[in-house]
DNA sequence: AATACATATGAGCATGTATTCATTTGTTGA
DNA sequence: TCAACAAATGAATACATGCTCATATGTATT
């Protein structure tokens, strides 16, 4: 049909030549209405930055107040060079900034963006 | 860790200075207030799922139209094992969900909550 | 200067994961 | 039943990642 003679220079990397369920201009428009790499990498990274357990008791700690380093160990439970790490990495991706006293640094949320995604995933997971 | 030793010997607002350090009740408020284990699992891991750039892909094309393995192995020009591996990942944790038609399985999006989280998201990174 | 404390960081290890390759399962039509 | 196609999957590989351990940096106090 004519349907294959159209899908015939869409490169497809399946290796199969068979029908497409839709007609190639909605693939093509598909395609083209993507969002450009570069967001796609930025959107994957983020989620990428709120996907690990640890990170996210970070945040949500920093969520009701800015907290020290040593602080955030005792609320997490856990040793000062994994939160450090992780504290590195949300510094990294924006997510937290750091305000130093003295020898304390005192981290917080630095992403509203990221605190509105935060809490409303938060609120869809406990009533829903 | 010696640190939290330390901490555990404190007393309530003893001899610490107002700046280093959060008054031992109020961590362990925010110990207290914190969601449950099993919500920061699964927060993590809805974000875990978000935070790679083929699945980001996937779902945003599903976003866009109901779409066929095949079809969505030429619009984001993957082969069909990595497409269906991904989907398999994204069907585990319920975001899309199949329909079946003759040899050909659709694929759309099954979850409202990530629909509008990824939704939000991509309108924060786009402007602003 | 010397010590103690708070935080940061590099290296190493164990585990997780995204893709590829080969194969299997399931469906349609001859 | 057989051939052709669509999708799923197990195994292997390459790479990323989170933690620990040891150590370094930076700051205040003596």
């Amino acid at each position: 049909m004519t349907q294959e003679t159209l899908r015939e220079d869409l490169t497809d990397e399946c290796g199969h030549d068979a029908d497409s369920a839709a007609p190639r201009e909605t693939l093509v428009r598909i395609k083209d209405n993507f969002v450009d790499d570069s967001t796609v990498i930025d959107m994957a990274e983020l989620f990428k930055t709120l996907g690990d357990p640890t990170r996210v008791r970070l945040i949500y700690a920093l969520l009701q107040r800015e907290l020290c380093v040593h602080d955030l160990c005792i609320v997490l439970d856990m040793t000062q060079s994994a939160v450090s790490h992780q504290l590195r990495y949300l510094r990294n991706t924006r997510i937290v900034k750091r305000r130093k006293v003295g020898k304390t640094v005192f981290y917080s949320l630095d992403d509203r963006h990221v605190e509105e995604i935060f809490a409303q995933t938060l609120q869809h997971l406990k009533h829903g």
